[in-house]
DNA sequence: GTGAATTTTACCTAATAAGATAAATTATGA
DNA sequence: TCATAATTTATCTTATTAGGTAAAATTCAC
């Protein structure tokens, strides 16, 4: 696994943590209104598990936590619209055609 | 698979395509920046595959698109902050302690 | 320090993501 | 229409998620 994604699943992994710890409630009561075992959500907060999009859904929808600030955006800090794309270029797509 | 599953598909799958398409990027060539099959990206825009987070993340990356923005939050709208949680109440455990 | 609660880790099984490849389908243009 | 490009679907293999359970480890309260 490559470095980038192993930060994306800490980050991701330490905002879920944050986010249940906040609300209160343990990993055997997050299990059982996300559905999703307790080992499961462990090894998911730690980084350890590369979860699908849609296991992290019911996580976030359970915690009433926007599933976009699990990922990215820390709190207040709003994405900063982009230009509109400069046409083909920009892309660095080998000698591949 | 529950309805609010698909939805999720679906709607991360449709901003992918766009945000592919305005790109200019066509699947091959997408999947030669991302590491990632064209059958498989095809899967996951058209909604039919529950992709995992980093396979989100190689995506988004290559796009150069902030992988929040694929998940909620359409262009421009701002997650409002929330009041801190009312303490250990607001969640239906059921009768489960 | 002890004991209870919580979390982590370690098995197992089943389901499924993802790559490769090829075939089929669907645009797109000449 | 026909040819080409692009996308979708299908099949197979491999890797990994996720549930269940149990045991180990850690944390917390008393």
């Amino acid at each position: 696994m490559e470095d980038q994604d192993r930060h994306l699943l800490t980050e991701a992994g330490h905002r879920l943590r944050q986010a249940r710890l906040a609300r209160g409630l343990n990993l055997h009561q997050l299990a059982r209104l996300t559905g999703i075992s307790a080992p499961a959500l462990s090894l998911i907060e730690t980084g350890k598990r590369d979860p699908r999009l849609t296991t992290l859904g019911k996580i976030a929808t359970a915690l009433r936590f926007p599933l976009a600030d699990l990922l990215e955006n820390p709190p207040g800090v709003t994405t900063v619209k982009q230009a509109p794309y400069p046409e083909g270029d920009g892309y660095d797509l080998g000698d591949y055609e």
